[in-house]
DNA sequence: CTTGTTGTAACCATTATAGTTACATTTTTG
DNA sequence: CAAAAATGTAACTATAATGGTTACAACAAG
């Protein structure tokens, strides 16, 4: 299966919020942009509110940065939506048979090889900031 | 969403093919040490068949490797039971709103960096075959 | 012919996702 | 104060993928 699209909405809004500063950004008008239900851009905003990288209030209505787009990293925001639940990659087949030789070691030897596999993933995401990609954003908007 | 366990069955059960060589591996037989059902091996089996890592006769039974293990990578058994269905790896949300600057450009950008990502993660499973996986196994079996 | 096996289709339960409706709560403004 | 505009959240739906299961035709070998 593939990684939540919640993850490329959420790097969307981020990227939305610190372009248009000036904009009063609701969800309704977010959702516009991304083209969805603004209930789904909720969802994703309230994750991003608690990892602390936005303040929505709450009766005016309208998200904003409050923390420095060179602070966050793709991987952050990667994890701030739950990307993959549980955080691990690569799913398991449970409880292989420990009487065989092969099923009761396999996991462990396999599992080795494919948190590094997740790994060197995650490391490309952690050396992206927002700022980086909101910079490679507006030079693509300006040409 | 998590990479499905097709990927950790067979290599599960390409071990077990390069370990019990002798044996007679029939779903059945190999559908016990992986504790599942003989029907999800066949599946899978299936698929090495259809990539040329396996041969199994049709009335008689029991699967046997026709490759060499060395030449066959993890990422070439993930390819094999196609782990993430059509490749990609994440998944984007589709259609976001071309008349909105960021809307219009985001997913281009992003997903220079996605592809990235994917492909370090790919790499990973490139760089380590069958064979040293086997070995890996074997010594801890061993110890 | 009988037995054991594969290959497949069909169905089910579970899970995650994304979209949607509904509504209580809150803030601002007239 | 009352109306308008938002948010936060619960609940429901549809869709898709997964893994397990049953059933059965086709096939090989003793």
């Amino acid at each position: 299966m593939k990684i939540s699209s919640r993850f490329s909405v959420a790097v969307h809004i981020l990227s939305l919020l610190a372009i248009a500063k000036d904009a009063h950004c609701t969800s309704e008008w977010i959702a516009q942009s991304v083209n969805t239900h603004p209930v789904v851009i909720r969802r994703i905003l309230g994750m991003l509110k608690k990892a602390g990288f936005v303040k929505i209030p709450k009766g005016s209505g309208g998200a904003y940065l409050i923390k420095d787009l060179d602070d966050i990293t793709l991987l952050d925001v990667y994890r701030a939506v739950d990307a993959v639940p549980g955080g691990e990659l690569f799913q398991f087949h449970e409880h292989p048979n420990p009487a065989c030789p092969v099923g009761g070691n396999i996991e462990a030897v396999l599992q080795l090889i494919l948190l590094r596999a997740q790994a060197a993933m995650e490391q490309i995401l952690a050396d992206v900031t927002m700022e980086q990609l909101v910079e490679n954003l507006n030079e693509k908007i300006g040409s």
